[in-house]
DNA sequence: TGGTCACTTTGATCGAGATCAATATAGAAA
DNA sequence: TTTCTATATTGATCTCGATCAAAGTGACCA
């Protein structure tokens, strides 16, 4: 496999440090995480690891995105799992993956081997701590994407899966909340169907559709402009509330 | 509320000790949750705490089966767990429910209030670690969950279940592997339909079908008999490794 | 400059599951 | 016993998204 290996650098200078597994650690725990991390860099399209493979590694995305995929025999398939930048991957005490994990960009991974980082996780609570408050995460996600994928309609999977890259993509750029959105769409629509449960050609008819009643606007096949967002917000029949956990 | 407060039993009798969030706990560790837990007992029916509502307390289900259920505005309704016997209920440091938690049969759960259940947390590691690993399980489900609601035929879906039911049925009673299944369903169709994103029609159709083609037999509107428990799993369409995770 | 390839859009038709509607069953109440 | 109510089954029809098919677009390369 056509990986790169990159030089180790300082933890400090790291873009998700604030966010990733090892967000809570101390000095003292991050100089050994520091010890037994290695970068590794997939081009976009990459299988990082095979569903069944042995996984002796578990690791953070520092760059890009990566998917998780389920198939079934026939060849139906499942996206079950979007994993953005300071998302965790791999199970500590586990050996074989349980799904495809997918280069969908360029992806840069910060990983552990997985020995050491489960016995660092046993020694010291901070990383456990984070770790659960991130699967916890993970699972709300899990659940407001079974609500999508067992009753939503194609133009509210549609509408919702822009509203959360909508959403990422702010946190990430940390633009004022009221200015007009504009981001690129990370998936292709094949991927985009995977993730919502429908076929591709549905995914167009209806990303077809919201552009012609003007909740999007497309430039190109990827470019994407939401004037209003309060209205893509009522398109994705998501609460008005806006998610009020916690 | 139509609750019972049980008088407390002693943690060394109780019938999900190995499975819960406890599991891990030293003597020491406890006899501080023996001091702190109360149990409560709901009727089949009654909902346990509703979507948005102030919760003070975790819990564990005891004896019973509750659902977590997500409701759209337009009363569209989405089953996003089934939480068993050793299931735990709530999240370390959230106010707030995000999701109506309704006993489906009659509940006994075992209770700690939420404080000193987080300050139990921070102080040892046991239960923290247990948490962690029953959240992973939990994660998984819902990814199974996801291909189940996104890829799946109505067929499919019932079969799927029937192996889901049976299977934790044949974990609690440890039959031999090779003997005949038979259970009670342990949900209405409604419940079915919600969990599997689908209507009651189409659930009681293709339970006839099932029954039809001799995939299932049953007796009354619940009572399932499994006479080859091999075809049942072809029709679910899962992988025929029967889930080589680990 | 044209050709190739991957991705996307659009059209026509089909079918699984939803919807609307009527009936069946069984446990509880009277 | 009869009636009531909740639950389940079955039938007829409709519709949304799948499927099958044909073009359109644009990046890259020879």
């Amino acid at each position: 496999m056509n990986v790169i290996n990159l030089t180790k650098d300082s933890c400090g200078e790291c873009p998700i440090r604030h966010r990733a597994v090892c967000a809570r650690c101390d000095d003292d725990e991050r100089v050994v995480l520091d010890e037994m991390k290695y970068y590794r860099s997939y081009e976009a399209g990459q299988t990082v690891v095979w569903s069944g493979d042995r996984m002796d590694f578990v690791a953070s995305v520092v760059s890009g995105i990566a998917t998780l995929t389920q198939t079934m025999e026939d060849g139906r398939t499942q996206m079950v799992g979007l994993l953005l930048p300071s998302d965790f991957v791999g199970r500590p005490g586990r050996e074989h993956a349980p799904y495809d994990v997918v280069a969908t960009t360029d992806l840069v991974m910060c990983c552990f081997r997985k020995k050491p980082f489960e016995t660092m996780m046993e020694q010291t609570p901070h990383v456990a701590h984070r770790l659960l408050e991130m699967t916890l995460d993970e699972l709300d996600a899990a659940r407001e994407w079974m609500l999508l994928l067992g009753r939503k309609t194609a133009r509210e999977k549609i509408a919702s899966l822009i509203v959360i890259i909508a959403r990422r993509d702010a946190s990430l750029h940390l633009s004022g909340p009221e200015s007009t959105i504009v981001f690129d769409l990370p998936l292709t629509r094949v991927a985009m169907a995977d993730y919502l449960g429908l076929t591709l050609e549905t995914v167009s008819r209806q990303v077809s559709a919201l552009r012609k009643d003007g909740i999007i606007q497309l430039e190109g096949k990827r470019h994407v402009t939401i004037p209003n967002f309060q209205k893509l917000l009522d398109e994705a029949g998501d609460d008005s509330d806006g998610g009020m956990l916690n």
